[in-house]
DNA sequence: CCGGTGCAATAACATTTGTTATCAAATTGG
DNA sequence: CCAATTTGATAACAAATGTTATTGCACCGG
């Protein structure tokens, strides 16, 4: 799992292999929840196989803000990082091989590889990347309408449209079942 | 200008005064152009008086995404970071005065301040609010119909209704100028 | 003081999107 | 393999939002 990032990180063998062996190994079903909406999140996830939704309640439906996949990191990154308790549930969407790390361990890890610049402006560049990605999404949702966004999303990431069901994308795109059954029959007319 | 900003740095007063002395002042009337969109963003801005707008150009309606006041820094963000071409223009809405500084001079001054350790984490942490900030606004986006957008904004950022010419906040809550004069009519006779 | 321009309100109408209900197909668990 | 549940499509109607056009007001620069 581990060994297709090793050689990202300049890191001598045994430090590797100290950090590696803070992660366990979890195998969950479909529809199980890794936290819940409330509690404070202590835990990072990386799915080794499988797919993850990330969702909030709103009114008794539930809204679907983010999918992820096969080697992405997995948390509720503000309860995360501030401990204070998530605004979001994460929950398996597919049954699920997961790794995990405790909030204290990955802290002593980043605090260590701080010092090093490389790795240090590596974990800066990922936050900041991680905030484009969400300015992206942001504005797609103020100039796209729904059924652009769908489009796009097709184009974009493809592998949602194909595993994730499709009442979790209808709120992923901000709109109602109903109506993203009713923007597929559309275009597929248009065609 | 920058005095109430000094305790917060531990730095010696060489330091704190050759930062500072990168810093450029700068008075300008409203409506002048900061940065265009397409320009890459090579200068960091800081607001002394007045207040600013970031938009964007969506087939040929302009779509205001962010407004900033006093003491707020202004960027176009992702370009500035990554010298890209910029998405947004930087625009004044007031005449302002500002205080600037050039991207070769921020980051010499961000790659010495990131070997203290208390100022590289005020930094990290910097960035993460940053995101913190985007998500809440984009999550108030997906769960909030625009007029509770415009509650909200009203209770939480007064002085946006108050500075700000209103088409430029129908754009920012995502409704056309019609809707959002309906919507205000309609909350009036609702009192 | 005049004329242009920017800004906001309003009306009438069109379009998009939501709501509720029903049905059928697919999937899952026993 | 069957029953229950989940998922997706569709219709009919309601509500929200966009579009276009008109009007009036305020402000600014000659």
């Amino acid at each position: 799992m581990f060994e297709q990032f090793k050689d990202k990180f300049p890191l001598d063998n045994n430090t590797w292999d100290t950090y590696v062996s803070y992660f366990k190994r979890l195998e969950v079903p479909a529809r199980t929840v890794l936290l819940n909406e409330g509690e404070t999140s202590k835990k990072l996830f990386i799915i080794e196989k499988g797919c993850i939704r990330v969702w909030f309640n709103n009114n008794g439906k539930d809204i679907t803000t983010q999918f992820f996949f096969e080697n992405n990191m997995v948390a509720s990154i503000e309860s995360f990082r501030k401990s204070t308790p998530s605004q979001v549930t994460i929950e398996t969407i597919e049954p699920c091989v997961v790794w995990w790390i405790f909030k204290k361990d990955l802290d002593s890890i980043l605090e260590a590889i701080k010092s090093t610049p490389r790795l240090r402006d590596l974990f800066i560049n990922g936050i900041f990347e991680r905030t484009f990605e969400y300015m992206k999404h942001f504005i797609s949702f103020i100039k796209d309408t729904p059924q652009q966004r769908y489009l796009n999303l097709i184009k974009e990431k493809p592998q949602i449209i194909l595993r994730v069901p499709q009442h979790y994308i209808a709120s992923y795109l901000g709109v109602t079942t109903v109506h993203l059954s009713r923007l597929k029959s559309k275009l597929a007319k248009e065609k």
